[in-house]
Parts: structure tokens; C-alpha cells; sequence
DNA sequence: AACTCTGGCAACCGCCGGAGC
DNA sequence: AGCTCCGGCGGTTGCCAGAGT
């Protein structure tokens, strides 16, 4: 999976193999970065560092030991700034260095700690004895890399639940205690964002079918369908379009995903599930949908937002800011308050945002990949701030659902839990085939076909509520054709190809198979499916660990 | 064989905070 | 209090190698 550390030795080992082109770099006279000045010598060196400097500098920090970096410049006459020589120390020639690829058992921890501790490169190398932060953050780079261009979470399930289970036992709050812990939370997470799932989703379904309703790779509550709701993205993918990059993909896919030894996953339990269904399974379809907003006064969810993992690694800090201390913002984070500013969804009003600023976004996938990209940078990266904050709104699932009316064909109100199972009744359970997001299945089956705002489709309104909207609108473009059960078929096959290229054909004999057994493709899964779907128990099979 | 894309890695850059004066 | 120096940290860049087309 992850690139065997190449022994090649860009630097010195091989004799100066390699020249950067600023070797010598006079003009950069920079007090702020690297000195660069240096009164009687000339000019400080840059670039990678020869055995011959590595060898003064080894011999430097013998007789003087650590620090006053500053001062090798003068008592050896190295040209390199202090702070290049700490560098070069601290990751490079300091004894006790591991070398070589991370084992399984570190990259685990560096996916554990960064769910804890974000971008804290300097504190996860502290806990990894011989690893430098400059490794780690490679590897973490590489990886979110990796991640986000396969449209898939970062974090493991077992992760979410440790965090999960960590945040319980600090945040012991009551559903309905006065509301507190929950008012707070969801008051302070009144920030409008559009979930990212749907960005994340745009992204990853960029390319010839773009415009594919993705399901949204909600994080926590479809972790463990994850992988194979991500495959979906493939699944989306003409087969001629870049296979080769694609295999190449599709072989980090899951190990990488999850780790560099898939039989090292942690065996998907049961019980976990319990925790899955319990926790994480408002934030899937119920966006769109959420028929509580009194609760639930974010447009988008409550349910959704802080509730995914962005694939460029991050989560969505719903868990407003106010709240941490301080917040590290990883690599690609801006301030919340440009959360806000983007696009044309306003800043957190008192009151949810018109409906039609968000499905004008829905209908404009260009312009959501712009803003997608604009709107990753925020992510905290902490997942702890995720889970903690959709503690707070997985509350209001399961009665904004059931509570949910929408008018059909037919001419009545259902439920849009009745509409599922009407829906998705030809698949033995209520998961999209294709991931289908909730809006594009109730737009294509209603009469509210969606396609176009013009249409001016009814918006339906809660019984609950006059000005409670349901987004029945909600649609992407062409949705109705990823609904098409031929497209699933292909899409299966395909996916079947995946899966035991990926697998072995003894652990996924078909999707349907997988459907059958619970795993489903996209924002319908056991995770994140109402509780009142949830007929039959999910999978106990451990698919990721049925090598072992 | 040439090209492209991606992963991996080393190193640099800029900012920040603490210490000392 | 203000300044400078130093070191630490996180983000970014540039290069090479490998894989695929």
C-alpha cells in the first residue's frame, strides 16, 4: 500500500546526487525563515544536505551537544543556517531515528492521535519514539492525499468509536435535560454550513459524471459501509476512464483507507454497531429532510454537519470554535468565520436560510466544487469535535423523519420513512443502490420531480410547522438516471470487479449480496439508517477481517 | 520509449513564543 | 516595555522514483 520508504538517498549517501537548484541560494536573506546572512562567510547553502555537512554536523552536536544551532555556522564553518541544522538533526542524524516505512501499529496511532490531537505533528512525534513530525506529516499529507481524491473518510470506525466513546465519558449529558448540553450545542452550531457531504461527494464524483448524485460519505454513522459507499464513486466512473490511475487508486483504496494491513482492522462488532445506530445514525439522509428545525435550526442538518469526514482529511468543526479553546487548524483551514462567507449562503441568521439558496447551490455543481474547495480549508481535523456535536443532533432524527411528510403521486401525505421503504422495498431494505441521497430518490419518485427549480415543484410543509420546509426539491441533475436499476447493475458489476480485485471473491460475492446482507452503498446504510429501517440486524460478517 | 500522474521525501519558509537584555 | 535572538512548529514546495498509458 503505502510506499515502501525508498531507499534511494536524495541527499547525500549517494554523493551528492542531487542538486537543488537553489543549492546556494544568496538572495534568500531571510531573517524570518532561515538567517541566510552570515557576516564572513558569504552566503548559506540550501538544499539537501551532503555527507560531508552531515558529518560536521554530527560531529558539531558530539562536542556540543543540541542546540545553539546558530553557533555551527561559526564554530565549523558549515554554511548552513542554524535553524537547517536543527533540521537536518532533528530528522535526519539524531541517533535513535526509525527509518523505514510506518509500521501498522503507528500508522494506527498517527490516525488515532490525529482524530485527538489534529495537525499536532511535534506532539503525535513525541508519542511516536524514532518518528519525526516532519514524517508523520508527510505521511499524513500523503495519505489525506490519497483520501481525498478516492472520496473517502479518514478515520477508521473503530476510531470514531474510541473517540466516540472517549467524548461519552466526558460529555455524559442527558437527551433532554433541560436541553442544556444540547441547546448549547446546537445553538452554537447555528452556522449554516452546507453540509459537506455534498461537496465532498461533488468532489470525489467530479469527471465524466459529476454530476452524480454521490451519496454523502457521511463520516461516523457509515463507517464501516463506507469503503464500499465510496466505491460507488467508482462504480460512477465510466470503466474506460483512467483505469490505470484508478487501479492504482483502487489498491489504496481500502488498506490505504483504513490502514496498510487490512487484516489488521479491527473486527467490526457488533455491539459497535449498537454504538453506530445509536449515535451516528441521524446524519445521513436526514438533511435535506430535517423536519425539526426548532431543535434543529441549521438548515442542513444538525444532523449532518461536524458529522463527516471531509475527504481532504479533515471534519467540518460544526462544533463551533467558541467552543475550543484553541482550535490548530489543520494545513487547510481558515478561520470559521469564512465558513460563513461562502457563496452566497449567508452568515448564521437567527433563522434557517431559504431553501432556495440551497438548492441553488445543489444545481450548480460548478460552482459547488469551487466553493467545495473553498469550504475544505476549514476542517479542524479533530473528530472528537465531530462526534461531540452530533451527539447533540442525532436526537432530532428519528422524530423529524418519522414526522416527515411528503406528498406524493398518489396525492397523500407519507412519511418520508414510508417512502423509503416503498422506495427501496425492491432492494430488501431502504439503501440506495447507487447512494442516491434521500433528496434525489424522493425528487425522481414524487411528483416533485426537482429537476428544475423552475418547476417550482410544492415544497412541502410540515404538519409541525408552516414554515417548515421540506426540501423535496432537492435534486442533482441527472439524478434520476443513477436511480436507473440497469445503471445499478453495471454499477454492481463493476463494483464486483472492485470488490474481489479488492477483497477476494470470498468476501463480497455481489452488491446485491452485500445489499442483502446490509452494506449499503451510499447515504442508505445500516449505519446511518433510521432506527425504524433498521429491520434486520446488521452484517455480523467482518468483512474488512474476513482474512483473518 | 516517452509521457503523465502520483507517492514519498527532504528541505525551506513564515510565524510564533519564550528567553535574555 | 520593547527589542533581538533562538528554537519550535506547521505549511508548503520541489525533486525523484515508480507505475501506468
Amino acid at each position: 500500500m503505502r510506499f515502501v520508504q525508498m531507499s534511494r538517498t536524495r541527499t547525500n549517501d549517494s554523493g551528492d546526487r542531487m542538486v537543488s537548484k537553489d543549492q546556494t541560494d544568496s538572495s534568500s536573506i531571510d531573517e524570518g525563515s532561515c538567517g541566510g546572512v552570515l557576516g564572513r562567510v558569504g552566503v548559506l547553502k540550501k538544499g539537501p544536505w551532503t555527507s560531508a555537512e552531515d558529518a560536521i554536523l554530527v560531529e558539531y552536536v558530539k562536542e556540543h551537544g543540541e542546540g545553539n544551532w546558530n553557533a555551527v555556522q561559526k564554530h565549523t564553518g558549515l554554511l548552513r543556517c542554524g535553524k537547517s541544522c536543527r533540521l537536518r538533526w532533528a530528522n535526519h542524524l539524531r541517533p535513535n531515528l526509525k527509518k523505514g516505512a510506518f509500521t501498522s501499529a503507528e500508522e494506527r496511532l498517527i490516525i488515532e492521535l490525529h482524530a485527538k490531537l489534529g495537525n499536532k505533528w511535534a506532539r503525535m512525534a513525541a508519542l511516536l519514539p524514532g518518528r519525526t513530525d516532519n514524517e508523520i506529516k508527510n505521511y499524513w499529507n500523503t495519505r489525506v492525499k490519497r483520501l481525498q481524491r478516492a472520496g473517502l473518510p479518514l478515520y477508521p470506525p473503530d476510531v470514531c468509536l474510541e473517540e466516540l466513546n472517549d467524548g461519552q465519558q466526558n460529555q455524559n449529558y442527558s437527551e433532554w435535560n433541560g436541553g442544556d448540553a444540547l441547546h448549547n450545542d446546537v445553538s452554537l452550531t447555528n452556522n449554516y454550513d452546507i453540509p459537506e457531504v455534498f461537496f465532498d461527494n461533488l468532489e470525489a464524483n467530479h469527471g465524466p459524471l459529476s454530476y452524480a448524485p454521490a451519496s454523502p460519505n457521511i463520516y461516523v454513522s457509515s463507517m464501516p459501509t463506507q469503503a464500499l459507499g465510496s466505491l460507488k464513486n467508482f462504480n460512477s466512473l465510466p470503466p474506460t476512464v483512467n483505469h490505470g490511475r484508478r487501479n492504482r487508486e483502487s489498491d489504496a483504496l481500502l488498506p490505504g483507507f483504513w490502514g496498510s494491513d487490512i487484516n489488521k482492522l479491527p473486527s467490526f462488532d457488533p455491539a459497535q454497531i449498537g454504538s453506530y445506530k445509536k449515535v451516528c445514525r441521524p446524519f445521513g439522509p436526514l438533511f435535506p429532510y430535517d423536519a425539526t428545525p426548532n431543535q434543529n435550526p441549521t438548515p442542513f442538518g444538525d444532523s449532518i454537519t461536524g458529522s463527516h469526514a471531509f475527504p481532504n482529511g479533515n471534519f467540518s468543526p460544526s462544533r463551533p470554535l467558541s467552543e475550543v479553546v484553541k482550535l490548530e487548524l489543520p494545513s487547510l483551514q481558515v478561520p470559521k468565520t469564512i465558513i460563513n462567507s461562502w457563496g452566497t449562503c449567508p452568515p448564521a441568521p437567527p433563522s434557517p436560510p431559504p431553501l432556495e439558496s440551497i438548492n441553488a447551490y445543489i444545481q450548480s455543481p460548478p460552482a459547488m466544487q469551487v466553493q467545495s474547495k473553498c469550504y475544505l480549508p476549514q476542517n479542524s481535523g479533530l473528530l472528537q469535535e465531530v462526534i461531540h456535536e452530533s451527539r447533540a443532533k442525532n436526537r432530532t432524527f428519528d422524530k423529524s423523519l418519522s414526522s416527515s411528510v411528503v406528498t406524493t403521486a398518489d396525492g397523500y401525505g407519507h412519511s418520508t420513512m414510508e417512502l423509503y421503504e416503498a422506495e427501496w422495498g425492491d432492494f430488501g431494505d431502504l439503501r440506495s443502490p447507487l447512494g442516491c441521497s434521500t433528496a434525489s430518490v424522493l425528487s425522481e419518485h414524487t411528483p416533485i420531480s426537482g429537476s428544475s427549480l423552475d418547476e417550482s415543484p410544492p415544497v412541502k410543509a410540515l404538519p409541525d410547522g408552516g414554515d417548515k420546509e421540506i426540501s423535496a426539491q432537492l435534486d442533482f441533475p441527472r439524478g434520476d438516471a443513477l436511480l436507473d436499476l440497469d445503471c445499478f447493475e453495471q454499477s454492481s458489476d463493476y463494483l464486483v470487479a472492485l470488490l474481489n480485485e479488492d477483497f477476494g471473491s470470498e468476501y463480497v460475492a455481489s452488491p446485491t449480496s452485500a445489499l442483502s446482507q446490509g452494506w449499503g452503498f451510499g447515504s442508505f446504510t445500516w449505519n446511518n439508517m433510521p432506527a425504524a429501517c433498521q429491520m434486520s440486524e446488521p452484517p455480523s460478517d467482518n468483512v474488512y477481517g474476513a482474512s483473518e
